[in-house]
DNA sequence: CGATTGTCGATTGTATACAATAATGGGCAT
DNA sequence: ATGCCCATTATTGTATACAATCGACAATCG
């Protein structure tokens, strides 16, 4: 079967530019795309069925957002990031989701807070089935919430973005034992928070359990290898 | 004159592309190109001497910035920004900033202390010149400084991006009476909070200095008319 | 007279072709 | 055997060509 044709299939409304910065950005966060993989044009063109055109326009966006960088006549990379970059994109997204966890809670929504309470007791729920699977995809729900009740719109894409980095390495972090509890805590405090409308108190929170996730990598990666990071 | 070809003759090892991005940039922030007007690829490829691949490579990049937006079929245009979005801008920049200040003064570094009074000085010299044009650009370099203190190369990109944006309509903010005053302010309280360490404090401060902003913004644009922002 | 549809022109989306440069490898000299 | 140089080749950078879609205007029908 030509995989590449499925390509032109699927977009409906989508341009193939979008297909494919969506394709290459899922299979980069997934880790089938490791990070110093070179991406030749041409080899990926005829795997997906597209020509160069598109490609490369779809490497530029790529490459803005930091999935992919590039040196001149040297070509397109799969970003490499070392700790101390993690550490930094950690600390900026920490801040970026702390504020949208402040305007959220100025906001006042209670649907919001409905949804956020909902949320909460699902994870427990999973939590107590140790689906960590389960748990991360309510997680992301979670933050995309409290993210898109700023009702910031660069803002909630900025946070799209940085959340997007930081996944390519969350296998790691989110395996830690004891991990998944203080989460819950975390989203216990953030909702008490909401509900006394003390948006410092939760801007606080959230930015707390982000930089903790940093301690988390930093332990794991002087323990073992650098790895291909 | 063929005033295209000197753009083939200008880049010396910049690529194509990102002399484009540069000089649309610097075409948008200026206001050379206005909000909302339609960037014709076919147009804009005879009058630059180039061709529409580098052109639109160039395109994805600005639009990931935020300069550019497009629809499929219907073509780029700069991107209009509403007073609503220009403040969900200040405001992310108001964090951004104000992070990179909390850094740069956590790192301690005696140089830049020394380099960020030396600017605040010459600001005072050409202040009391009323040199406006020589005080915005000591300004963009005062802050410059400060987020490059920050040793977070993606927080100082990012950081990049979004002064850019808001410069797009700098000329309001500076030419309000006192604001000058009010800077030369803000930055000596920032040098003070840089000796003594305290770097809540500076962050504090920048974060009232540049939210100050959208205040002056708003009020010169309620009173009137929104014009083709 | 208004609405609808068809056709044409303009413009974007995609593919291919050409040019320039960097990586590779083999031969030759030391 | 090893290191340097040159040629070859692979790959990116740029330009052009082709296809698909959208918008506007006009012709036709109710």
């Amino acid at each position: 079967m030509n995989k590449g044709l499925s390509y032109k299939k699927v977009r409906k409304h989508k341009t193939l530019v979008e297909s494919i910065v969506e394709d290459l950005q899922g299979k980069i966060i997934k880790g089938q795309l490791e990070p110093g993989q070179k991406m030749v044009e041409a080899e990926l063109c005829e795997k997906m069925g597209i020509s160069r055109s598109p490609l490369r326009e779809a490497f530029r966006v790529l490459e803005s957002q930091g999935f992919l960088a590039h040196e001149p006549r040297k070509g397109m990379q799969v970003s490499r990031v070392s700790l101390e970059e993690l550490e930094n994109i950690y600390v900026i997204r920490a801040n970026l989701e702390s504020l949208a966890t402040n305007l959220a809670v100025k906001n006042e929504d209670p649907q919001i807070l409905e949804e956020l309470r909902r949320l909460h007791h699902e994870m427990i729920r999973v939590a107590q089935e140790d689906d960590t699977g389960a748990y991360h995809k309510l997680n992301l729900k979670f933050h995309e919430v409290l993210a898109e009740a700023s009702l910031n719109q660069r803002l909630i894409e900025l946070i799209d973005t940085f959340v997007k980095q930081t996944n390519r390495y969350r296998v790691v972090v989110f395996s830690t034992p004891g991990k998944l509890q203080a989460s819950i805590q975390n989203h216990k405090d953030i909702i008490r928070s909401f509900e006394k409308g003390d948006a410092e108190e939760a801007e606080r929170m959230r930015r707390a359990a982000i930089l903790n996730n940093i301690e988390v990598l930093r332990e794991h990666f002087t323990r073992e290898e650098p790895a291909n990071l």
